[in-house]
RNA sequence: GUCCCCAUCGUCUAGCCUGGUCCAGGACGUCGGCCUUUCACGCCGAUAACAGGGGUUCAAAUCCCCUUGGGGACGCCA
């Protein structure tokens, strides 16, 4: 019985961007979708680079994106002893060696290599040697001298490295501490991950890997490697290039459900179907249709992705969203009860939840404090227009009720009596109102607003 | 330098494995129109691509080779 066990493996140098929220993403999907379990390793081994700061970090991102990880999170700097006695177990089984040459001779030996247009590696000079441990030793794996490697990429196809490219790497350090592919390598087999799912820079470290696990006599699990995201420019995506924190996404008004179907997009596929929801995501997703190519991160996509997000979103969620927004930029002014009246009128017109928050502002403003747009007054409040105002503001003050049916009724008998088009009121009484020339439907936008602050407008527009 | 990977509209992609139904489909964007009280939403339409060259074949976006272009890796970093 053969369970499907991925993970997302971290290192908390910096907060997790674009890139590896999508590899942790299509893991997660993996996992979720064989009914398998989705593990987190922190590979923090990096004392000098890695911060609490950047785990939280991390973490914080996944829980946004709703990436929940099967049992406690696994740290790699915690497992040193254990990453040494596998190396222990291969200097034993004498598929690894000691090692006394200097960094620096080695260094030398890869530069003459390359300048004789060969690829630069070590030449294994103490292979042979039986040494032991002693202080400024290494201990490097006996990587086979002739063959190749090869594996069945989940992306890219079968992958064949000729084994003389492969060179003895350094599996501990002189300094006692294990190196990154052996890390890698026994937590993995460790977590019984079945399925290595990561970026595709690791393409060449995978035959590397493999070599270990043959050495230890462990089975290897499946890789694929992903391709990786590009910015608008075709350049990788880069911390100084465009590669922005995915909880900076938060913070630009993306639902967190747009950013998972954006990114599962990008570089995988189900036919023509664009937008998925999560539970459909774990339902279709599959590592063939996983694209092989470079992706270019489209703004413009993730845009209307949300668009479509708010457009279908919850209410009351939306409301809880909107006052937060609007509080981030004037602490105190939104309040969810209030604002659950203008979502609906907002939804279609806002591609983000700060674009959402910077149309409610003239719901959320008082009549006397509204800003109005110097244009729009001068282009439709104009000493008539005023007048006008002034009468239609006496007429609602007797209207009956105050909804949106109410409102039109009582402009039309308005206009009727005075043998007016709707379009004589609609733009003047739109700037009085919300300030601008562009807003919701007039009377929804009334309704919204209420008796005293759509009079307490129109009054106040009457006599700018 | 050596090795590995990649290559369809501006962008994300379907199609490629199992050649013909593809003078290449969808989506975003852009442009135009409709709707309309403004702005949006929505709807309709248009735009635009198989990197190049050789093969194989009756037939190639699809298979093979080469070229070009892009990217990645070559650490006692992860």
């Amino acid at each position: 019985m053969s369970q499907v066990v991925t993970r997302f493996a971290p290192s908390p140098t910096g907060f997790l961007h674009i890139g590896g929220a999508r590899t942790a993403l299509f893991s997660w999907l993996m996992a979720r979708q064989a009914k398998g379990r989705f593990l987190l390793r922190i590979e923090d081994t990096d004392r000098e680079r890695s911060t609490d700061q950047a785990i939280e970090a991390i973490l914080a991102s996944m829980r946004w994106l709703g990436l929940n990880w099967d049992g406690e999170a696994v740290y790699q700097s915690r497992r040193i002893e254990r990453h040494n006695q596998a190396v222990d177990e291969l200097v034993r089984k004498g598929r690894a060696y000691w090692c006394e040459c200097p960094p620096e001779e080695v260094q030398a030996m890869r530069d003459r290599a390359r300048q004789r247009g060969l690829k630069p590696k070590y030449d294994g000079t103490c292979r042979e040697k039986g040494l032991g441990p002693g202080p400024g030793r290494a201990v490097r794996l006996k990587t086979p001298l002739s063959g190749s490697t090869s594996y069945q990429d989940l992306v890219k196809g079968p992958i064949v490295v000729d084994n003389q490219e492969l060179d003895d790497m350094v599996l501990r350090r002189s300094d006692g501490t294990p190196t990154y592919n052996l890390a890698v390598v026994v937590d993995d087999h460790d977590m019984g991950v079945s399925h290595v799912l990561r970026g595709d820079d690791h393409v060449n470290n995978t035959p590397r890997q493999i070599t270990i696990y043959r050495a230890m006599g462990w089975p290897e699990p499946a890789f694929g490697h992903v391709p990786m995201i590009l910015g608008p420019d075709k350049k990788k995506l880069s911390k100084r290039h465009g590669a922005l924190s995915v909880m900076e996404y938060e913070r630009l008004g993306y639902l967190p459900e747009a950013l998972v179907n954006y990114l599962a997009r990008l570089g995988w596929s189900c036919g023509d179907k664009e937008i998925f929801s999560r539970q459909e995501l774990v339902e279709l997703f599959s590592v063939d249709n996983l694209g092989s190519s470079a992706a270019v991160f489209d703004l413009k996509k993730l845009d209307w992705l949300n668009s479509q997000y708010i457009q279908a979103g919850d209410q009351a969620r939306l409301a809880g969203l909107l006052a937060e927004f609007v509080n981030r930029r004037t602490p105190g002014a939104g309040r969810a009860e209030d604002l659950a009246r203008v979502v609906p009128l907002l939804k279609p017109r806002a591609k983000t939840m700060v674009e959402m928050a910077d149309k409610a502002g003239f719901f959320v403003a008082d009549a006397r404090s509204l800003a109005y747009d110097q244009k729009a007054v001068d282009r439709f409040l104009d000493p008539q227009a005023k007048a006008l105002i002034r009468e239609f503001a006496a007429a609602l003050e007797e209207a009956a009720g105050f909804s949106r049916q109410a409102l039109e009724q009582a402009a039309k008998s308005f206009l009727d009596r005075r043998g007016l088009k709707f379009k004589a009121l609609a733009q003047p009484v739109r700037v009085a109102i919300s300030g601008a020339a562009e807003s919701p439907g007039l009377f929804e936008t009334m309704e919204a607003l209420g008796r005293d602050q759509t009079l307490g407008r129109l009054k106040r527009a009457a006599d700018l």
